[in-house]
DNA sequence: TCATTAAATTGTT
DNA sequence: AACAATTTAATGA
């Protein structure tokens, strides 16, 4: 069914472009896309993984519930962005729930490709590192951001964590969503998301626009509250 | 290119 | 949650 002409996203993808042709044919002929409604789960926390997940459009949220049980949000994904890959490789469970925050198109490539490309393909595993790395560094600002109980502090940290030119190269320093989607990112009211965007564009580390977000000061917008 | 209209998004209560 | 105002996108003259 997938013409090769339906999967040039992968082609533009950063993992994607030191494959070798064979390995890119490869890729496209398994890789499957599903499309999502805002508000439908790409996948559960429990789940076999078995699918290394790409974003080709749209943007989905990584939730897990906490001891508490309260739903909190890891961090959100936008066009570009892969994720999954812990699960995939150790051939586990999800740890956590992803959810469109919008109309998505998600890729799903087969495990047993993504395990052959890490043995393959040396710039792929590079890539791979990559990712670890800075989703380490997500997870530990994310720690900290648990205890941040101010809602404005948790926008800035929702939308800049957005921004990550190693994770999201293709973002720039712009993003369409709309302030709905930031509500249901940071977990809070639209109202509330549009009066927290305020607050950030006044200190001038945001300009909110029609259906758009630009980081003025990425480095200001994640130092935010502390 | 301009005017009209519908849909999406935002501002406010 | 509801409503009005604003912006965008699509349509057709």
């Amino acid at each position: 069914m997938p013409a090769a002409s339906s999967h040039d996203f992968i082609d533009r993808c950063a993992w994607a472009v030191d494959l070798s042709p064979e390995q890119r044919e490869r890729v496209k002929r398994v890789t499957t896309v599903r499309e999502y409604a805002q508000g439908d789960y790409v996948c559960h926390k429990g789940e076999m993984a078995e699918h290394w997940l790409g974003v080709v459009e749209g943007i989905v949220k990584i939730t897990t519930v906490s001891p508490s049980g309260k739903s909190v949000t890891f961090t959100g994904v936008p066009t570009g962005g892969w994720f999954g890959e812990g699960a995939v490789l150790k051939s586990e469970i999800r740890k956590y729930d992803v959810m469109a925050l919008r109309r998505s198109r998600i890729a799903f490539v087969p495990r047993d490709t993504f395990q052959w490309l890490l043995d393959t393909s040396l710039p792929f595993t590079r890539f791979l590192l990559m990712q670890f790395n800075e989703r380490l560094g997500q997870f530990i600002a994310a720690v900290e951001y648990e205890r941040l109980l101010d809602i404005d502090s948790r926008v800035a940290r929702a939308v800049s964590s957005l921004f990550n030119e190693h994770l999201y190269p293709s973002l720039g320093n712009t993003i369409e969503i709309s302030q709905e989607e930031i509500g249901l990112l940071a977990g809070i009211s639209r109202q509330r998301a549009n009066q927290a965007l305020k607050v950030l564009e006044q200190q001038g580390l945001v300009r909110v626009d029609y259906g758009v977000i630009v980081v003025l000061d990425l480095e200001g917008l994640r130092q935010y509250g502390e």
